[in-house]
DNA sequence: GGTATATATCACCAAAGCGCGATATAGTAA
DNA sequence: TTACTATATCGCGCTTTGGTGATATATACC
């Protein structure tokens, strides 16, 4: 498949599509994302794996914990999708909504046990421990 | 399901990006399309359905013939896509040889019975009548 | 060492999507 | 009228896709 139809097809899911606005807000923690988005741990990585095998994302590892960016380089394919996006959806409430999360979660680190409020997401996350793990190297 | 998502999903297939850039080149009759592009009549007209729905073509009906076009609104929630797509392509080889055949089709009229070298095409299209035949109004 | 966490991958199922033939509808041609 | 054409829609089979639980691996914490 060509490349322009295969970044089309990665963009068509509304998940994925909050996942690249919510990465406009810098590079994230594959665990921050499922916090905000409120996402099954395997489903976020199969959203984010097709994510980067279209060029949309970039990912390093760290420990056990992988961040996604979008691409810095100047590779105009796979800028031309993304500068799209980030033309649009300024409107959207969701992607407001999550973008406001995301702050809570930033200060909250990364392993967030959910508000009494949220029990969706109590059911799928884990506690979050007394102290916050750290990788290694940073 | 939101119309940016939406949209999303219609440019999410290769004959329909097909038939996107196709209409670029201006308004065209259903079965120019399916020469064009070499479709079944129902796929075709399914797919047609889907960008219509989308808000990425508009369409018109003159007898039993129907003539796709994109939208000549203003309205920049349907333009986006439309531009972007406009923005891109242009070196594909299998849209520009689209365009060259389109060409083709329109020197011969509507209803062309496919040369002896295009055998899939002469099983799916009917055989050119003795006299192209034109809807009442035009 | 042992336990828990972060992530990727696999297997499975339900849902959606695509192509195609058949049918329905409406118009043209004679 | 009858025959043919253009298009839309429906029904079917097949493939793809999205979500979820289970598993594997690597790492962090103790």
């Amino acid at each position: 498949m060509d490349l322009f139809t295969q970044q089309a097809k990665a963009i068509a899911d509304r998940t994925r599509i909050r996942m690249l606005k919510l990465l406009e807000n810098g590079e994230l923690c594959v665990c921050e994302i499922i916090s905000v988005l409120k996402l099954g741990q395997s489903t976020a990585s199969k959203h984010l794996g097709i994510l980067k095998r279209a060029g949309l994302v970039e990912s390093r590892k760290n420990g056990t914990w992988a961040y996604y960016r979008l691409p810095e380089g100047a590779d105009s394919r796979c800028r031309g999708y993304l500068e799209f996006l980030a033309a649009n959806l300024s409107d959207d409430e969701q992607i407001a909504g999550d973008r406001k999360i995301l702050g809570q979660v930033k200060k909250k680190g990364c392993s967030v046990a959910p508000g009494p409020d949220d029990r969706a997401a109590a059911i799928r996350l884990p506690m979050r421990p007394v102290k916050a793990r750290q990788p290694k190297g940073a």
